[in-house]
DNA sequence: TCCTAAGCGAGACGGTACGTCTTGTCTTCCA
DNA sequence: TGGAAGACAAGACGTACCGTCTCGCTTAGGA
């Protein structure tokens, strides 16, 4: 259908509208008038696609999200070719912030961004929590549940991205997420409470932790299985 | 004076307006109007007392702030006489928020929430940031910055009570605090980095870590000093 | 032509949503998109035939017309054949009234009613003008121009016309018809002034003013000629 | 009361926006903006006046009608004084259109102009009626029931004014009212049916047609008694 | 005692943005 | 290839709040 190319011909150019002001004085200055005036669209179209400002943003990351899966399923896939995929979702989630930090920056701190970041809360969230409850399986009476222990490291690692952020990134992608390991690894290590018995070698313990780092890109990398 | 009490009492009014409207329907959905028309209240006072709902809002959390520090220094006046204070300052910020858990649920995960957990986060990172300077002082290099740990610990903090509001509170007060110390003790450990070669014993080193939640209760305790 | 009956019957369609429509709520409240979706057409369908919905509308009145004046050259012929006709066109206008009351109740003392009763207005006005200008071509300075006698009777007759509607017809259309005499004969005749000197008998005046009403009559019969 | 005072002055300047734009280029063209520009006045101060656009129009009439009746009343005063007042209002209706032709020329014709002359209608109908009703009582069975006749009168007056405006009042006010009358007292005096039988006198049946000019005069005069 | 200044209620006001609605144009699809 | 379908721009509409303001009333503290 031709109509369908110009349907979405129409969202990027308010999408990108959105983006461009956003940068330029930021989500909650933007009137919907800015919008239609940018992306020289009519107010009705705007309305006939989104509900409001918001909800065009968020199909921002909708489709930021359907990129990221669309990747991560090629990795998946390279993975099974018995490859090493060497990918580091932190490490890449810095990255792409880095990366992005402008349109972030306009956006973090407001009320849009506490928006944006519930939304990535609650992806992530989904995305870990199943890994997680498999992990403890094998464990006896975490001492932390194991929703809490998720929501921390999501948490954790908001925090530091916002902070990272604010502080205009002093440090590299690298350290950041090095420092993200050292804050949690230890902590995932204690929520988890004691490993099963029967693992004798501290290597294993030290695979558990290690493993979590693994199983977090995996996590991502097999998102949906 | 008598203008002055009646003052407060119009500020006092509006506080209590405030207060029952976001129990009854959330901080986002009120409108000054709202507002005036509980208090019984004109306009132009409103406005001659706050520049917006915003302020209103958080003219109640400095007034918390205020009977908080007050507390606390009946508290640090008790502990100059040789008694132990006994006082676990994130316990009772759990109690707290139980004990008022209706209202933060209303105001929480909402646009207002954010702005109030951002100001008690600069508040608390506040009153945290120079106690971990000192502490770091000792250490040589920590792998992580102190004021990122102390970013962390305050998110910590506050990811475990949103977590807790959202759910209802399904564990007291005591649990949580018990998982947030399980959560970043060894945390704060890894983060501080190798302590002074010179601490010899075993003890040494956990007194850092108890050393630190007993620094936490302090700072809160002889906050201004 | 295939096209033809298409295009008829797109047109009929169309047509019909409008009538269906205006019963059920009056055409103001009507609007494109609802003939639209009645009718099952595509918008520029829509455009494609008419300018507006004024000119859907009108051209219902366009095609009542034209049916009117067929059936009024039949009467026409018949009469040249000798015959009376015994038409009576103001009667009929009440007759075809009250059979359309709906209909011109849903339109009446609405905006739309006055663009149609304008559009008859000027076509009655066009069909008596010519009447009248003769008639008062054998009389010495009318007190009244004849323009202003032909507008007078149109709007005396749709003043009796809409007040009678509104009432919802409480008098049979014969009785319209006697009061619209009552009203109207006295005043033409005064209208037209003196008669000439020479007509002599009451009679004849009396021809004057009834020869007002076989003309208004003749003058639809006879209508284009 | 201030308030009053500031109220009516922008009731007043909104009214006068309104009539400087209707001149300008009539009134379905002018936008509520239009008027608030303007009138340099607040979007939410007009509709805390006026419903919309209609009612601010309906306002002009409410205010002008002030403005007569009161006149009348003095007028009433007058003449209760003995003195004859030598009003005639029709006279008055063609003088007052000729004064404001500007203003009704660009709200006749329109869906404006209808709503107004619907209203006027209804005013002068709500005034003639108990005239006539009170005429009649003396009449045996009036051939035209009298509210067709009060009506009719309207009908003719409103005719005749629109038929003056659109051909830019090629005559006199005054030739205006006389035309007036020659079409309508034969028509009354028809309408009215046979006067009572003991009436002897031609003089008395003119008293009665002259009577209702008088009527009509009083009528207004008294209105509201 | 009166006066004066301030706190206050009431609410009109200018202004901004919203989301809804309707119109008439314009592009694409399909028979 | 021309009519149907419907996405689109344009822009008015009425609503909802906002923060400013003007106005009188009340009332307390100083003259």
């Amino acid at each position: 259908m031709k109509n369908d190319r110009r349907v979405s011909r129409t969202r990027r150019l308010m999408l990108d509208a959105l983006m461009a002001l956003i940068e330029e004085r930021g989500y909650e200055k933007i009137t919907v008038q800015d919008i239609l005036d940018r992306a020289d669209v009519g107010r009705s179209t705007f309305y006939a696609h989104f509900r409001d400002k918001d909800e065009l943003l968020l199909s921002w990351f909708e489709h930021l999200r359907e990129l990221f899966e669309l990747q991560q399923q090629d990795l998946l896939a390279a993975r099974r070719n018995g490859s090493v995929p060497g990918v580091n979702m932190v490490l890449d989630l810095f990255r792409h912030t880095a990366e992005h930090h402008k349109l972030y920056k306009a956006v973090a701190g407001r009320q849009s961004g506490e928006m944006i970041l519930k939304y990535l809360h609650r992806y992530l969230n989904g995305l870990l929590l199943p890994v997680f409850e498999e992990l403890s399986r094998s464990r006896r009476e975490p001492p932390v549940p194991v929703e809490v222990t998720v929501n921390f490291l999501v948490s954790t690692l908001f925090s530091l991205m916002t902070w990272w952020l604010d502080r205009d990134m002093p440090y590299p992608a690298e350290k950041m997420e090095e420092m993200f390991r050292t804050l949690t690894r230890p902590a995932i290590e204690a929520a988890l409470g004691t490993p099963p018995a029967e693992v004798p070698e501290a290597v294993n313990k030290n695979d558990t932790v290690g493993g979590f780092y693994r199983l977090f890109i995996d996590s991502v990398c097999c998102a949906g299985r």
